[in-house]
DNA sequence: ATACCGTATTTCGTATGCAATAGACCAAGC
DNA sequence: GCTTGGTCTATTGCATACGAAATACGGTAT
């Protein structure tokens, strides 16, 4: 993949939108707390601080607002989401359904390349949890392993939903929750070999097992913590 | 283009948020065919023939994109998804497995007053389906029925997701579909069963099965006919 | 306190201008 | 024929400026 990457790469070179950017420069800003729950997000300003007109912030916020990160009230403009533990929860829950039927679909469509890179990160995620747990770094590489397999299912309507869905659940329990750690990485070895047999049965049912542990642990902390 | 008396007929007086009327009108169009896939949206045609600027008209196009109605490519603007029958498929499998979750949570929050609702939906279906009714009047009922499942469900998320999923499906398949008619009915009535007594496997189960086969029912549809 | 009133702030929509670019059209060259 | 190259046009993307309406704020009178 590697030169066809790079000449690929080059071609689809557009002019990324400006609207595109500042789109992601307000959701990374969401994400890392600069721009904190309930903060009334003012065009003008935000507009004057990202150097920007207000005609591009205000397609971004549009954005923002479909994909959960802010609330647009009528006449009143953006404000940050503020997320319930309820919502969180029924993130959660959700999430573990997508991914669920994701394994099942996966274990139908995985060729060997697939399974390679379905090792590869579950590899990497045991290498981070051996090199002294940084949180951050192993909740990034469940992420990807998950990631994956959606994208094996070759379901573009699942992948996407899970996507969604992904990135406001995280966004949600990265600051108050652990990593799950290995017990975590024992049942992706499962759910993998599963896919690796093709066996869609049991790829779903280790799946689901995975998810609803992983939804419980994060309720606890939910319920634990706010 | 003819497409001009449908716009302009479509314009909206409503002070509050323009764009959303923008929004709105523009999705109906596009349900309706008076937009049709792959067509090319031009911002200042639709701009002048709903009365408004560019600018609302931008946003809301902004949002269509997110819900998977037009595809914005940059510099060149929007144009009205093409839905791909493998598309359809995947939209159809994944509101099965939304659904069949859907049914799980609405067997452990219903109340009386739920079921009683539930019932007179199904006996709305019932009723349609007796009078030799039309077939767009069959799939109406059969939405509302389900809408209401996931209403009680309690999870506005995963409602959310399936309003979503559920509009862009529908769009695909009614031009080319027929109800299932009685046998849907029949099986609405044991979930319904199932809900009444807060039997979640049940429920769950009874779902699946519906939807399943819901799902296979299209398939060979749009197997056959796109 | 409470009700009323005026002002400041901000959104929302309009109008306009302009640079950049994708695609169409057309012409010349292999 | 079919590529290649150049010009033209339509459209987007963004900036800027402006006005109207809604809301919040703060002060004053009751």
């Amino acid at each position: 993949m590697n030169s066809t990457d790079a000449l690929s790469a080059r071609r689809v070179a557009r002019p990324a939108p400006l609207r595109q950017a500042v789109h992601e420069a307000l959701r990374d800003l969401i994400v890392n707390g600069a721009l904190r729950p309930g903060q009334h997000l003012v065009e003008g300003e935000l507009a004057a601080q990202l150097g920007v007109s207000r005609q591009p912030v205000r397609e971004a916020l549009q954005r923002l607002q479909s994909e959960g990160w802010v609330d647009l009230r009528p006449t009143r403009g953006a404000f940050v989401h503020t997320p319930s533990p309820e919502e969180a929860v029924q993130l959660l829950g959700t999430r573990a359904v997508l991914e669920t039927h994701s394994a099942r679909l996966a274990a139908g469509h995985a060729d060997t390349g697939h399974v390679e890179r379905l090792w590869q990160l579950q590899q990497e995620g045991l290498d981070a949890l051996g090199a002294g747990a940084r949180p951050r770094r192993l909740v990034t590489a469940n992420a990807a392993l998950h990631a994956f397999i959606t994208e094996i299912s070759g379901n573009a309507v699942l992948a996407e939903l899970i996507a969604q869905v992904d990135r406001r659940v995280r966004w949600y329990y990265t600051p108050i929750a652990r990593p799950r750690g290995e017990d975590a990485w024992k049942e992706h070895h499962a759910v993998i070999e599963a896919i690796a047999a093709g066996d869609a049965d049991r790829a779903e049912s280790l799946m689901r097992q995975h998810t609803e542990r992983t939804t419980e642990f994060y309720r606890r902390q939910i319920a634990g913590a706010p």
